[in-house]
DNA sequence: AAGACGGGGTG
DNA sequence: CACCCAGTCTT
């Protein structure tokens, strides 16, 4: 029997009942798309099921905030998705009266659609012959064709979507890629993959050779940079100040606790408070270190220190990208990670 | 071709 | 702690 075949007998026995798999919206397929990129599905079930109630047609999604999608989506990362998946569904509002196209051109060109995801929606939702080439479909043919090549580069990832193109079933494409996925979550998993358990082990290079656990090859990740920061805890009738990231770059448009990044030369609490004086044109007084932590980034890792500080003078005007903020008012705003948790802390010791 | 871009689960 | 996940965009 031939892979796809194979494949699909155990898909019928052994699919994952997930949410997004309810029905063929093309929508919903889109955003949970979206939501799984980088991230695993354990995670998405929640954000994605909050989502379709808020979000239930592209029309819905196109007419809200950015802030409001971004409140949606925090926690889940990668924020740029839901700024993408906002253009995206207003792109296709605009321009194909509100319905996904069914073009892979098309669909490829809207803004946080990359080549797998728009193979994953053109064969889920239009049943189209498209490969959906993600890890999942990379470490499962490097094992099953012995591809020793990193699976990174470009190279490996051609003759994945080639040996895909040759595999995909003709009848049941989004199955097809639908199988390789949970094949992938369940049975050909990272480390230690459950061959016993796998409906093509017999065709599977890397079993026969017995070389599945060192495959696939892949370069190695650098450690993240260190990045110290100072942030300040400034209290005024109850609310505190915080402000929003800027629009581009790590955390883009969230808000937080203000920070500064510490140089080495003066002591923290001195960088921080000129900071605040020449960002706010606030007068305050660094006083006890409250917390620290470290939060690791995939590309970074902050070294925290949340300073309680104490305004000497009235405080002026803030700028717009600046606001007092009662703990109490809930989580109207889109929070950075880290500063969320602190958040949530001093909501708790309130109580 | 390489780096930016999050957060969390797992051994 | 190391590894890696239903990737895409920018440089």
């Amino acid at each position: 029997m031939k892979i796809a075949a194979l494949l699909l007998d155990w898909y019928d026995k052994n699919a994952r009942d997930l949410p997004w798999r309810r029905d063929k919206d093309p929508y919903k397929i889109w955003v949970s798309e979206i939501m799984l990129q980088q991230t695993r599905v354990e995670a998405v079930k929640d954000y994605y099921e909050r989502w379709i109630a808020r979000f239930p047609t592209p029309g819905e999604l196109a007419r809200a905030s950015e802030q409001e999608v971004l409140t949606y989506w925090q926690g889940l990362g990668y924020y740029s998705r839901a700024r993408n998946l906002l253009a995206g569904v207003r792109e296709v509002c605009a321009d194909y009266g509100g319905s996904m196209p069914e073009e892979k051109e098309q669909v490829r060109a809207l803004p946080g659609v990359g080549d797998y995801t728009a193979g994953a929606i053109l064969s889920i939702a239009y049943n189209r012959r498209v490969p959906a080439v993600d890890g999942n479909v990379l470490r499962i043919f490097s094992r099953l064709f012995c591809l020793e090549e990193d699976i990174l580069k470009a190279p490996a990832k051609r003759a994945v979507y080639r040996l895909v193109q040759e595999q995909i079933d003709r009848d049941r494409p989004g199955d097809f890629n639908q199988a390789l996925m949970d094949l992938g979550a369940m049975i050909c998993v990272p480390q230690r993959p459950r061959c016993p358990e796998c409906p093509v082990r017999e065709l599977c290079l890397a079993y026969e050779r017995g070389v599945q656990e060192v495959l696939p090859v892949r370069s190695p990740k650098k450690a993240p940079a260190k990045v110290r920061l100072a942030a300040a805890l400034l209290e005024q009738d109850g609310r505190y100040l915080i402000c929003q990231r800027p629009a581009a770059g790590l955390l883009a448009g969230m808000w937080e606790f203000p920070s500064v990044e510490l140089k080495d030369a003066l002591p923290e609490a001195d960088q921080l408070r000129n900071w605040l004086q020449s960002v706010f044109l606030l007068e305050v007084r660094v006083m006890e270190a409250e917390k620290q932590l470290i939060h690791t980034f995939s590309h970074r890792q902050w070294h925290m220190t949340f300073y309680r500080c104490r305004l000497l003078s009235a405080a002026p005007e803030l700028p717009d990208k600046a606001r007092w903020f009662s703990l109490n008012d809930g989580d109207r705003l889109p929070w950075a990670g880290p500063h969320h948790n602190v958040a949530v802390a001093l909501r708790g010791n309130k109580e």
